[in-house]
DNA sequence: CTGTTAGCGCCTTCAG
DNA sequence: CTGAAGGCGCTAACAG
């Protein structure tokens, strides 16, 4: 119908006004009841709605902020997603999403143009951290906090894990429930996270004294996805067939809950029992661990809790820019299920 | 470092050119090579970043287009993304997703806001169509695709799919493999998907002559999630107990797949069978069906093919706004898998 | 090739 | 309480 959308401007001449008048009348502002009522009517019937550009290219602020994610497909972005919504929606901010699909310079041109009057303010949880990003982030014209680990010199706001340690946890249980053969389905090692966990598995591998080769055991999988966390534990697997040398596995960690969905998919497909035969373990403890069959023993790395304190951070620096930067540690927990131990298969609700 | 953001003007001053120079030399039109060494050399030592909302109102366009959804942690909506992402990535545009449901912002609102000034385009999938809400798309500033059903007199682009023969598809083959005494776990019937699903269930229940009042073997559930699943099975089944008077079930199907997970969790919480005491079957194919264990035989409705199609209708409107509008019509299909055939567990069904 | 000028649509002093 | 005018930062005509 509105061939040419309407502006300020029409409706402040039909309504016979003056620019100024539509606006104050539109926005609230002291009018004559008679002015309102006659602008409001103007506005209706043109179906006007105002030019958010426009509007924010005066008012120099958008109250949008934005989330910056390299692939929304992971339910962990999604539970961060909703604490950030949660908190930044009750200071009156709208919440846009951004998946940067893959790639850093995907981020760095996001980075780039969000950070200039579509948004105020932004979250980034970024699986690679280039150089040419941090520096991007640093100039960035809006306040930024990343969710993740950063150089230690970078002066930013950040929220961060200890997912080495949240590894060491799960080496731990698996020990403790008499599991020696443990190995290690990992995510690409040039991301954050994947480095991190190699680590933290390097570490607690050596730390529990166990015989076999630690590189042995580990596979790396294309992505963080439930497709290559299946074709991985098939390799890995399969390298330690009886009759290959090696000794077969009686437990997998996984660098993420996806990634274990896949393991135990692999598992079950060679005619292998979970956890009897081998014992899985997930990491994020994302809402479909508690449903998978078996329940899934994963290590929670507070992704609501990253997310909540990721936008109060981000709304601290809006009211106050001059704030030194904060770095913010959310510790990671256990939570067994059934994919590690038989008892807690259903929560223990089986009758 | 850079307290004061910099702007055009203090570039092209530093590079002691005219803005309309620096501007040119910025964006690759013809200057001299002297000019652009000097203004790119000043924009770089000022960490000058330009301001995407001026730019955008001068240019009458962002070239971002937004997906909103009411519910992103549902994976379809997530697959529906990723293929109007790589859509419109391809014309160079940016995707922007908003998620109305997470928080009190409302959908009206949202394409209130969204839709005049920071997209330049916009596909909407609502779970509810409110005649509000069917105005406000056709009143709105930029071209609207909505996935999902309209009123018939409403002319926007829509892309759908019949899901309503979705569940006949189902019903079908739950009476092929033997089973009669089915089940249905829906979601909110206030719902557009809800409703659709319903009035299939029911045709699918007369046509073939089943026996049951259909309102006895129906649960709603509060939302489409695996949790509001899982309760509403255990409300169904526990009706449907031996002794209570109904007959027992012997199949289940669910409204989406993450009911499903919830329905299969439910039943296997109570000791029973998947699929020899209840076959379950779900919708939407999403891609942790074919992990799931067992893997969930469901009704796929061409998530991303729905995206695929919404985001070309969105980009042919772009380039010519008289466009007819149009309805495209996406069929549904049966993928069979272990939840209703103890044979296709872990088969070669995953693609 | 470069500088000057005129807005994009809106909000907000500043007079009346 | 209202109208006129200026300008947010940028780009696209126009002259030079």
């Amino acid at each position: 119908m509105a061939a040419t959308r309407a502006t300020l401007v029409h409706v402040a001449s039909l309504a016979g006004v003056s620019v100024a008048s539509a606006s104050r009348a539109l926005n609230g502002m002291v009018a004559s009841p008679e002015t309102v009522a006659k602008v409001r009517a103007a506005a209706a019937s043109l179906g006007y709605v105002p030019d958010a550009t426009a509007r924010s290219l005066k008012l120099g602020h958008s109250l949008q902020l934005a989330f910056a994610v390299d692939d929304v497909g992971n339910p962990v972005y999604v539970e961060m997603m909703r604490a950030i919504e949660t908190v930044v929606s009750r200071s009156g901010y709208r919440l846009l999403v951004s998946s940067t699909g893959a790639g850093p310079t995907d981020a760095v041109d996001l980075v780039r143009s969000l950070s200039r009057g579509y948004a105020d303010g932004l979250v980034i949880s970024p699986l690679r951290v280039t150089s040419e990003l941090v520096s991007e982030l640093q100039r960035a014209a809006v306040p930024v906090v990343v969710v993740g680990s950063l150089p230690a010199e970078v002066r930013l706001d950040t929220v961060q894990t200890n997912s080495a340690h949240g590894v060491g946890l799960a080496v731990a249980h698996l020990i403790e429930t008499g599991r020696r053969r443990i190995g290690f389905v990992n995510g690409p090692l040039d991301t954050t996270p994947g480095s991190a966990r190699q680590r933290g598995f390097e570490g607690a591998y050596a730390a529990v004294g166990l015989q076999a080769d630690v590189h042995e055991v580990q596979q790396v999988a294309k992505d963080f996805t439930v497709a290559a966390g299946r074709t991985a534990a098939l390799e890995l697997l399969d390298r330690h067939r009886a009759g290959s040398g090696a000794v077969m596995l009686d437990a997998i960690i996984a660098a993420n809950d996806l990634l274990a969905f896949g393991v135990i998919h692999a598992v079950l497909e060679l005619g292998l029992r979970v956890p009897q035969d081998v014992a899985v373990v997930g990491m994020d403890d994302t809402e479909l661990a508690s449903v998978f069959n078996p329940g899934l023993t994963s290590v929670s790395l507070g992704s609501a809790a990253r997310g909540r304190h990721a936008a109060e951070l981000l709304l601290a620096r809006l009211t106050d820019p001059q704030l030194p930067a904060s770095r913010i540690v959310v510790q990671p927990r256990l939570v067994v299920r059934g994919s590690t131990d038989i008892a807690a298969t259903h929560d223990g609700s089986r009758r």
